[in-house]
DNA sequence: GTTGCAAACGATAACGATTCTCAATATAGA
DNA sequence: TCTATATTGAGAATCGTTATCGTTTGCAAC
């Protein structure tokens, strides 16, 4: 349950926590902005201040139940944290974002840190370029 | 010379161009804000609008002469191109910035955005850890 | 060297994204 | 149920960046 999920993140389980967060969950489009969230609340008829928002977002984060990420497009979007580590590739036309895994480069990431003599802690890997979608496609003129 | 680098990148050579071009080119660091070069540049008795830093920077990359990063700590931050391309690692303690390349992580990129039918135009992958520098390891408590 | 004109400049207004403020409200434990 | 405290929403404030606009500059033709 998702109330269970904010308890064991230390949270007060509260309305705007919990849509906030089942929103996260059953939303088709995995990496959504901060906009994005409150206006797709605000469509549902849920009607959550958009500076709630970004606090429970932070919170979430801060809680490891979320992941942001900056694109260098500008937009940061947050992601539920679940299965396992990912990669992003980003369309720069439409804006679309894909997920990818590759043990070779997560392996190599390892090396160069080590060799470099940094403990790693994290990193960052997305990639921009133009997809092959039919709807992307049709808007370029 | 500075001006012929603007005048092959194709703008004009002005004193603002300039001063910031050449303060990139001279720094000790290699990778500055737009806020960090105007203040670097008024310190230096270089009084030039923040707004002109902006269109200069803007300007430069745009002619391929510079690079920016978006970080995922949120800070923009511009680097003279030169050399081969390279990617970072940032210490998560002290901020410290290094460059690498691999050749292997490179041809992975290419390969896995075809896999997913994208045409590659960009990546940036950043490294997050903490280094073994003295300085760093020093201001540890 | 002067002139003319487009491009670039600086100051500041505007902007979008995010954070802060604060009075009202809701949560969770006694 | 009551109370202390955390959270909320609305809007003001802030941050980094971009746009506006009247003035100045670079530079090519004269």
């Amino acid at each position: 349950m998702d109330s269970d999920e904010l308890r064991n993140a230390g949270l007060k389980v509260t309305t705007p926590r919990l849509k906030i967060l089942t929103l996260l969950e059953n939303a088709t489009e995995r990496h959504m902005t901060a906009e994005t969230i409150y206006r797709l609340l605000a469509e549902g008829g849920e009607v959550i201040g958009l500076a709630t928002v970004y606090r429970a977002l932070a919170q979430f984060e801060a809680a490891g139940l979320i992941t942001r990420h900056h694109f260098d497009s500008g937009q940061t979007v947050y992601e539920l944290e679940r299965g396992p580590h990912h990669d992003h590739i980003v369309c720069i036309r439409c804006g679309r974002v894909e997920e990818f895994y590759d043990k070779v480069i997560e392996e190599r990431q390892r090396e160069i840190a080590a060799s470099l003599g940094y403990k790693l802690s994290d990193h960052a890997l997305t990639l921009y370029g133009e997809c092959n979608s039919p709807d992307c496609l049709a808007g370029k003129g």
